[in-house]
DNA sequence: GGCGTCTCTGTTAACGCTAACAAAGATTGG
DNA sequence: CCAATCTTTGTTAGCGTTAACAGAGACGCC
């Protein structure tokens, strides 16, 4: 095997022009004549030319690659993104390389940059939804085209993120909207930055209608720890109304509450967060807050390429606002 | 920008030796001397010098990358796949580039391996669950280690694959243990060898108890199509189990049947496919079958980095057993 | 003691591409 | 019509690494 392809100089040849000019036409340069532009595509199709992605890259010192750095590509906010990244990285003619690891703390970080920078990533999107992920941040070489999603708001690092904030807040309001007297919040992990906005929205909604946040209970975004809280809320005659920072946490109080014969919406509104496909067809179908994904993607793409093109490192920052889907989880307390 | 970090040169230079040596030490090779190698190293600290993948993949041919094809990585089983994948291919000290594509036909997923190929990626995972993806790899250079997931029995490629038939054997044969005289079967797509196979495993499993398989229902592996199945489903009164493809499409039964008031399990058994992490806390806890993901993932790259080594492509082929997760939405049929 | 062998290190030449410059025609303007 | 300019093409020199070979010592053996 290993019988290597043509190279440009096996097109330079057969096309009867130098491998110069093989160059310029891949890359669209514009000062080579039509006829010969032609010759060389059709010289290019008939040795079936692929261009050496590695030898650009040694040259121009930068790859058509971006690195992701990601913890967990199996829970679907991570995935969905993952894929949305993909798509449109592939449509600006960028492959993606993932770099996933098991924690988000700061080594396995730092390695998984490294491993990124030493293919020479032309940039690297991090999506670092805890504290620890920051420090492994920072210290990275200045001149790295570097976008963070979901990451710390107070860092000086290009950020694009889900207004976790806004979310929580409409579908606290929502259920307040409904008539309850308050609203109960299960939360992800408070290490993660996306609980702490939810948390923070949540509080928000609350405190703006004049009433005293009940304590949160933090759940790890499992449907398993959705279920144990559920259970407290279930025996808790006072709950009416209960907001959960995901649906997989929704999903775990919904059965829990089925189990203690709790009805929902009747005697109990749920609210969750992400809007995974099956939502829609739980029991009873579950209102939620959908982020969009494709635009997070979308930003924080622009955003890296912006810096890759310009060379400046600008601390930027965008905001993605989520939309409540409403269904039919929430109904007005009984009285 | 741009300021290009130090390269082997350099750290040559600190540490007194020729670049050579410093090559030496970086891909241990055993001829240096012990206090050599720890020259070149603190010199490599030193400068924090970091190995140039394009400029190693230009001259050897390959680079430390691995790409995958796959469809939606927004699915479980993908998704799950892909971040074992990514995993075990860490350890082993390769990068995962990921190409996903929105449909699987021909020229897409040609596309997307040329794409890859253009990276003089070391070898290529396709995650090529449906008929039309076997054409576009049969045409793919020879000489590029390749091992298809899910892919076609019938083509002459390394395969690694789900034991779809066994799952949906032991899942079916679970339900007629439990004393159901046949069941019914809500269907993946039927261009994918997925559903095919576990169509497969359904029918072989009534056949061989003596009768004969009612006509399957097909969905799409959403929780929406499931939901359409069930509707009809539960309007039909000698239905007492359904083994469905996966569990989304489980979760889309479950809430038609429930809303039609068919208890399950007590009216109606309800088997699904995949053990995604949130079937322990459907309503009720989901009976269904779990594949190994870790151990795809493992045996694709073992497969594939022996291709790679070896440089010969073998037409191997390997199955993985799934394993029956037995819960609660599984009853013996009232009389 | 000389010669082969083993261990360690250095030198040189690619790998396939782009950037920078050079040069040859074609075109323009006064 | 000749100099100045523009367009098109070719030539040369790297980018940072590994592979292949060469050379310098150290060592063992007859």
């Amino acid at each position: 095997m290993a019988v290597h392809g043509p190279a440009m100089t096996d097109v330079a040849r057969l096309a009867g022009v130098s491998h110069q000019t093989v160059s310029r036409v891949l890359n669209g340069h514009p000062n080579v004549r039509e006829q010969t532009r032609l010759r060389v595509r059709a010289a290019i199709a008939e040795l079936g030319y692929r261009p050496n992605g590695a030898a650009r890259a040694l040259v121009t010192g930068r790859s058509q690659v971006i690195g992701v750095v990601a913890q967990n590509t199996t829970l679907y906010g991570p995935a969905s993104l993952l894929a949305a990244l993909e798509q449109t990285a592939a449509e600006e003619g960028f492959a993606v390389s993932v770099g996933s690891v098991r924690n988000l703390d700061h080594r396995s970080i730092s390695a998984a940059v490294e491993r990124h920078l030493s293919h020479r990533v032309a940039g690297i999107v991090v999506i670092a939804p805890v504290e620890s992920a920051g420090e492994a941040l920072e210290r990275l070489p200045k001149d790295v085209p570097l976008v963070t999603v979901d990451g710390d708001p107070g860092r000086p690092v290009p950020l694009v993120t889900v207004d976790q904030v806004a979310g929580a807040r409409a579908a606290t309001q929502h259920l307040l909207d409904a008539g309850h007297r308050t609203v109960w919040h299960v939360s992800g992990p408070t290490d993660w930055f996306d609980s702490v906005g939810r948390i923070d929205g949540w509080r928000q909604a609350l405190l703006a209608a004049g009433l005293d946040p009940p304590p949160p209970m933090p759940g790890d975004w499992s449907a398993a720890s959705g279920y144990r809280c559920g259970q407290m809320l279930a025996r808790m005659p006072e709950v009416t109304a209960v907001f959960t920072a995901n649906d997989h946490l929704a999903l775990g109080v919904l059965r829990a509450l089925h189990e203690f014969g709790r009805r929902v919406p009747h005697e109990i509104s749920v609210v969750g967060f992400d809007d995974v496909p099956e939502a829609a067809y739980f029991i009873p179908p579950l209102t939620t807050v959908r982020p969009d994904f494709d635009a997070v993607a979308r930003a924080s793409l622009q955003m890296l390429l912006s810096q890759i093109e310009s060379g400046t490192g600008g601390a930027l920052r965008q905001t993605i606002a989520p939309a409540l889907v409403a269904r039919e989880s929430v109904a007005p307390p009984r009285r």
